[in-house]
DNA sequence: ATGGTAGGTCTCCTA
């Protein structure tokens, strides 16, 4: 079977339904993997989302802040939310998919404005959060995994709008993007949209802070998908669903989806 | 060099 597995930072689930409706309406997902659904579970939109023709739906979340879930037309086994980096955020959710492949579903900390981890706390819990990722992921060797999520980090030249203006800006610093590259080395992950799309500028993030977004173009990669090799194979599309950037009452992210035979 | 917007709210914090 074919499966179209899409990622995205919804920023806040409860106020974009209506953008989930028409992303199944234009694209189709089999299975949507959200961060930031900034809802406790108590008050989670369980009914309105199984109406959208998602039978399987499973969800952590916490008031205001994190948050993940993944909405599934299959159904899915061992779904679990795991604590990180001694926290106690929703920001991992995790799923096996048919043929035993893992699902991990991740919300990297945004780090904050400083990239100095003595004078802003919030940047070297991003650092080690990735590194505590690497650490999982060696132990992880020879499975079939997916790795999808708001990675927060953009990690090459041509995933940002300006490699030289963004060097100091916490998402593209060279300390980010070291621990990255250490991440992806753990189990020689695919990027996917590497792997189908080498060279162009690609971005899944655009700040609200410019007034037109698509003119300015200022984005950033911080969303992403990569598969361990055995998986690389199996991989038949790559997309970015750009268009959901000018939705009415939009997320600053925009889904990101894979096709996969499993 | 600065400030710009959005969401959920512990009317500020995080992004």
């Amino acid at each position: 079977m074919t499966l179209r597995i899409a990622t995205w930072n919804i920023n806040s689930v409860r106020i974009r339904i209506p953008l989930l409706k028409r992303l199944v309406r234009e694209a189709a997902p089999d299975i949507v993997c959200l961060q930031e659904t900034k809802v406790e579970d108590a008050s989670f939109p369980l009914e309105e989302l199984k109406a959208l023709g998602f039978p399987h739906v499973h969800f952590s979340g916490q008031k205001s802040y994190n948050g993940m879930a993944l909405l599934s037309k299959i159904k899915l086994d061992k779904v679990q939310c795991m604590a990180m980096a001694g926290s106690d955020h929703k920001r991992h959710m995790a799923a096996t998919l048919p043929g035993g492949v893992e699902l991990h579903n991740f919300y990297v900390p945004a780090g904050g404005d400083i990239p100095d981890p003595k004078l802003n706390p919030a940047y070297g819990f991003k650092l080690r959060f990735v590194e505590e990722m690497t650490d999982w992921a060696r132990k992880k060797k020879g499975a079939k995994m997916i790795l999808l999520g708001d990675l927060n980090i953009a990690p090459l030249p041509h995933d940002v709008w300006s490699h030289k203006q963004l060097l100091k800006v916490v998402s593209h610093t060279p300390a980010e993007v070291e621990r990255l590259d250490a991440l992806k080395e753990a189990l020689t992950w695919c990027d996917v949209a590497r792997h189908f799309k080498p060279e162009e500028k690609l971005y899944s993030w655009w700040s609200y802070r410019n007034r037109d977004w698509r003119k300015s173009d200022r984005g950033r990669r911080l969303d992403h998908i990569w598969v361990t090799p055995p998986l690389t194979p199996a991989l038949k599309a790559f997309h970015i669903h750009k268009n959901a950037r000018d939705w009415d009452s939009p997320s600053d992210h925009v889904p990101v989806m894979i096709d996969i035979g499993l």
